[in-house]
DNA sequence: GAATTAATGTTGACAATGTTAACATTAAAT
DNA sequence: ATTTAATGTTAACATTGTCAACATTAATTC
């Protein structure tokens, strides 16, 4: 039987490879651990291997940011579309899983939704479209359920989902960054900033 | 007369025209385009004499964090504090102010609520006490008045203060970081967000 | 099936960056 | 006046992203 070679010339799989180690990386180390050198050499290939497949370092975060907003739709959507919970459930549910998320994978979350790459994201806009925007969509549709069942005003629900976002995405993104020294009480501030939020809604 | 020596050997004041140049270097470029060597080239030494004052790049910027936030104190402590305006509407002024400082200084924004230097941020834990909470402290104050005159509920006012701080922030974070799809309606947001917080504070 | 072309990977080099060591100059202290 | 501390400079280093020139494999074409 033939041995397989050890370290064949071509990967065969690189790209995918490549994104798939940065966004461990990143999720592990944080972004600044990422060095071309140090990313390929877990692969096994030579540093300059990423310009077959990617312009430029950018590109290649870029990539995985993408990836990161692909896997985020795969664990919230089905939140939202849980029929078999109520509306006020499922939106607590979406919170509490939204700010594990956070918490569980610091720097992954400010990758997605930090400043990172804010221009080069704004240009690329039609993934924007397809990704970054399908959960505030889910959102949307979440609130405009609770505004039929009458738990919240009636009112242009894009508006009220920006409401919402900002606010968990503030809770999350004060505790992750180290600016909430009363760390100690973060169940009882995200209970409160719900009901404050489901009060203040209706 | 004797003329003025162009270049003295001695700048004279080099710490503090060090930090007083990085924070303008950050606020109109970012952070990113802060480089030892860019910054003393301007103040016309040496890269190394950076390190004549300040252990490393690092702990400059650390400094940079320090004199923002007391900046940003003087900015906002009288807002607080000033008594011709009733409380609904001194919290009205006070979230208008940081939403105006964090769009009009994205870059200095993200410094001094964001990721950078958490972890010596967290070490250096007087300093964050003294310059870091007083902000949080002023909000708290404002939010004992509004519960003596009956505005909002009469909890902890720690948890209410977290609250309203997250929202904010959430709400200047995903602006400036060119989350906000819909960014053309802020105001709005920004109202209605306001008028959730007092209607769910209550 | 052989020859050509495209795709993919490697090596060596480059400029920029933070940092340090060795040295130079000025101010402060004795 | 001499010594010492403070402050600034220069040269060098390792690390980083990037690119050009070259090498190897896969795909395509005749």
């Amino acid at each position: 039987m033939k041995e397989k070679k050890v370290t064949p010339y071509h990967h065969g799989n690189l790209k995918e490879s490549l994104l798939e180690t940065a966004l461990e990386m990143v999720d592990t180390e944080g972004l600044e651990a990422i060095t071309l050198r140090e990313l390929t050499q877990r692969l096994g290939t030579s540093r300059s291997a990423v310009y077959r497949h990617f312009d430029s370092k950018e590109t290649l975060i870029i990539g995985v940011i993408q990836k990161g907003y692909a896997d985020l739709d795969l664990l919230f959507t089905p939140i939202f579309q849980d029929r078999t919970h109520s509306v006020a459930e499922r939106f607590e549910m979406m919170g509490r899983a939204y700010l594990e998320f956070a918490i569980e994978h610091p720097n992954l979350y400010r990758l997605l939704f930090g400043e990172n790459y804010r221009h080069e994201r704004e240009e690329a806009c039609d993934y924007k479209d397809e990704n970054q925007a399908t959960g505030l969509y889910a959102l949307i549709g979440l609130l405009l359920e609770a505004q039929e069942e009458g738990i919240i005003a009636k009112i242009d629900p894009i508006v009220q989902a920006a409401t919402v976002w900002a606010s968990i995405h503030g809770l999350a993104s004060l505790m992750i960054d180290g600016h909430l020294m009363m760390s100690d009480n973060f169940e009882e501030i995200y209970k409160y900033s719900q009901s404050v939020l489901l009060k203040g809604l209706l």
